[in-house]
DNA sequence: TCGGCCATGAAACATTTGTTGCATGAATTG
DNA sequence: CAATTCATGCAACAAATGTTTCATGGCCGA
């Protein structure tokens, strides 16, 4: 049936992984996690260090298809090889159409992204990170694909200062937190073009309490820049594609995320360690060693 | 006698390959050359495609100082091993002071991600985008940070394929969710280090269900990416600041939905083309011209 | 409970690995 | 020109590699 694409022997080893038996999925599972020392260490090196047997490794190679360990390796090694850092890189980007014209497409948008990211202003960031915090209240706004960044600009910085962040709209329909800005509060509004009128809205509510009006947008001319206090610019059209770049303004948030809790100093990292050790405790999370 | 700066064993070599016999001189630059072989493969493999004897091999890591060949080989394949933090992990973190700090955090941080972009992995995001358009339905699931992630995905995705993919847990609780996965569907599950339990049940139910498992992580060794038709990996830790950077997981997201818009051909473009006209119908967005 | 199956570890196997001793021939020196 | 040094290829060596076989023990179905 269908084939699932086995591009790489770590895919396929991934693949298999849950139907094989246990001591070959510990086996399967250090490969996986150090395929480097796989393709140069031996194979009673590895065994050595996986605490496991050395015929181990043959088995397992079996199990995914090949006719014994030297050959899984020698396909992790191709596999592995820099000079094709992705097997099109030649960059194959005269060849618009064809099998590999997506890569292709995918290629140019990451590259396209990644030129982005550094002319981005970073001065206003800073400044802008400051008046976070200094800022009572922290009110967050974003809607439809930008809902996304200020969803993670509301998530790292509650990480840290739980009680004095909030979502527009979260807990509500937006015009009762409209009405609840104060002047010693900070807002930030996440849009591009096209504008939608509820972020407009935000920030005219915003100005008009005499908040601190922090947006995140592509132009200085966006509606919801006018009268903000800080300004972040980002490139939402860079990269091709139907939909403009968030990257940008992702990048944005974290940085201004990363600042802010720089600036809460001690008092900020204590928050954060008991906000990781509540979820730890929860068992939010998976243990890190198996 | 100044000993020259021996970094890496390749210095080393290049350093003292002009005082060589002849042919340690060719075979010297032939593991120049081809390094990431040099360390693969074996001498005597080596000698073959170099067109030389093997024991040039041992004189010529006597003749630059090593004990013998696997030792050369040892401190080369040490050199080549990718590093388990990041290139930039020891840069810059010396604490900067003064008023331009903050600024300082912050071009660091765009550096490093936009470093980080161009290393991920194109051919899988291709070969998932085509698992995508032939899924009947698409589920996504993403947690705690990552949830901006899925949600973005989300949304994108769904401008052109409205009534097929759904957010895991959007409308109740997961477990209700997860009993409903096909085979000919798709899961796709945002994470990475330290993994929630929630995101790893998710891709075990999609693995158990024989859906198509999508897993977009920082690790191939993650919890949720075994069992995963197609992993997409990106660099969480590539940039300074207290948190996992997603940069580059936003960048995966919009090239995963950008391509999948194009393996849609013009019915997916009608559709774009359609929920675009009622989002303007509703009047949802600022006229484009004041 | 018995019988077969499979997973697993230990040991024996043939092969391949890196190394070294030796013979040859060219280059260098007195 | 003779004596010496040195670079080089070949072949034999011991060590290490990947593989296979076999014995053991647990598991499931009859």
């Amino acid at each position: 049936m269908a084939e699932p694409a086995k591009s790489s022997p770590l895919s396929e080893l991934r693949i298999a992984l849950p139907s094989l038996p246990m001591r070959l999925q510990e086996v399967g599972r250090f490969v996986a996690a150090n395929d480097y020392d796989a393709t140069t260490r031996s194979m009673r090196d590895l065994a050595a260090e996986a605490g496991a047997d050395p015929a181990a490794f043959t088995r397992l190679a079996k199990a995914i298809g090949y006719s014994g360990w030297d050959e899984l390796r020698a396909a992790l090694t191709e596999a592995r090889r820099p000079s094709q850092t992705s097997p099109f890189s030649g960059r194959a980007r005269s060849r618009r159409h064809g099998p590999n014209a997506d890569v292709a497409l995918v290629i140019d948008k990451l590259e396209a992204e990644a030129a982005g990211l550094p002319r981005i202003p970073a001065q206003p960031i800073a400044e802008a990170a400051r008046a976070l915090h200094d800022a009572k209240r922290i009110w967050i706004a974003g809607y439809r694909s930008c809902r996304s960044v200020a969803e993670l600009l509301n998530y790292e910085l509650r990480l840290f200062r739980p009680e004095q962040v909030q979502l527009v709209g979260a807990s509500g329909p937006d015009d009762l937190d409209l009405g609840a800005f104060r002047h010693d509060e900070a807002v930030i509004v996440v849009g591009f073009l096209p504008y939608t009128h509820a972020s407009v809205r935000v920030a005219q509510a915003a100005h008009r309490a005499g908040a601190t009006l922090i947006a995140i947008s592509d132009s200085l001319s966006a509606p919801m820049a006018e009268g903000a206090d800080h300004v972040l610019l980002f490139e939402a059209a860079s990269s091709p594609g139907f939909f403009p770049s968030l990257t940008g303004a992702i990048a944005i948030a974290q940085s201004l995320a990363a600042v802010t809790f720089s600036l809460g100093g001690v008092a900020a990292k204590k928050r954060l360690e008991n906000t990781e050790a509540r979820l730890t405790a929860a068992s939010t999370y998976v243990s890190e060693k198996g």
